[in-house]
DNA sequence: GTTACCAGACCGACTGGTCAGTCTAGCGCG
DNA sequence: CGCGCTAGACTGACCAGTCGGTCTGGTAAC
């Protein structure tokens, strides 16, 4: 079956790359991690390069789904911005593989990688900065400059993540609470320290 | 005069690799760019990789350095810590290049530098922390974990230090007093509006 | 002061290994 | 057969690092 070895090329290619980084990670390597064959690999992907940026589509598409789901579930902007936040992070945490690859391995690898990886930075941060400005509108939070507030937020929640995937270290249990906190406070939004169940 | 040499291919070595990333910098490019010659190259330095590293050391101690400085000056945990903050976003502005090689060209590039990068920004947020716990202690600021909260503006700052020295994107000006502000109100610390010349 | 020698900086053609990508030969199924 | 797919040996470019060699300036013996 086609759509088989496809696949398994494709996961392999994650882990591979997740692992290794885009350059140290050889071609062999993802075709034994496939237990597949260079022939195979060539059959369904035009190169390395290409191969690299499906898995990224593939993370961004995640991502965007997700985001536009839990949107699109609430009402008003603060609680959209809230609901963004939460949804990132759920699918940054689900799937660490690709949020690795994303967020670590494809730094630094070059304009078009780079241009790439900012774009869909880009449309996670304006998101959040549409509903930030809703908010403002609303009257929930005091005016701000809401490019560079969204731009902090992707900066912390990048930072945390990625020391997350890489050494395990501030468990989502304890970074969450923290890290919403000073999010929300960061904005002047008020009643930010009702939570703790 | 022999210094002279070394420090042309340290400066080729800064300019190439802030441009083209380590992987796609060529030894020969550096060679070019620092009209010398391999010979020369592997005559001062043992190789690509340390060459780079060496990139990397100098940069870490400009930032400590400026960083010790300025909270030298400073008395009091929430005065040092807006003190440490300008002083990093200072050596950043300063030292664009150096500064694109650790936060962008750095990344992805396997164990070995991810861990001497993670290692410099952990002093940068340890530092941070303290003087964060020492505001709590002085009651400046209520209690949060400090850990995380360093984490935050680490992030934060990267992010927006990155767009900037690769789009130069949101200039400086416009960015400080937003950053500045929002990470303050981040920890809950008031006073955070006096600003605005 | 000039000849002989040395050291350390520097030069650049060359080498050897490494991979991305190609090519030809199967294989199984309709 | 022919077509979709897989196999893996092979090719060729590329590039870090090497190595034999040059050049310059210093020193010391005569």
């Amino acid at each position: 079956m086609s759509e088989s070895t496809r696949e398994r090329i494709l996961s392999a290619a994650i882990t591979v790359f997740s692992q290794k980084g885009y350059h140290t990670a050889r071609m062999d390597d993802i075709v034994a991690e496939a237990h597949s064959s260079k022939g195979a690999v060539y059959f369904h992907f035009p190169g390395k390069e290409q191969l690299f940026l499906a898995l990224i589509d593939a993370f961004a598409e995640k991502l965007e789904t997700r985001l536009a789901e839990a949107i699109a579930a609430e009402q008003g902007g603060m609680r959209r911005v809230e609901a963004a936040l939460e949804a990132g992070l759920g699918v940054f945490g689900e799937y660490r593989q690709l949020a690795k690859i994303f967020l670590v391995q494809a730094v630094g690898l070059g304009q078009r990688f780079e241009e790439k990886r900012r774009a869909i930075l880009d449309r996670f941060a304006r998101l959040i900065q549409t509903h930030l400005d809703e908010a403002i509108a609303d009257g929930d939070i005091p005016p701000l400059d809401t490019e560079i507030a969204a731009l902090v937020w992707v900066g912390a929640i990048n930072e945390l993540v990625m020391r997350w995937i890489q050494t395990g270290q501030p468990a989502p249990e304890r970074l969450l609470p923290t890290l919403r906190a000073m999010l929300l406070r960061s904005i002047a939004f008020e009643a930010a320290e009702e939570e703790e169940a």
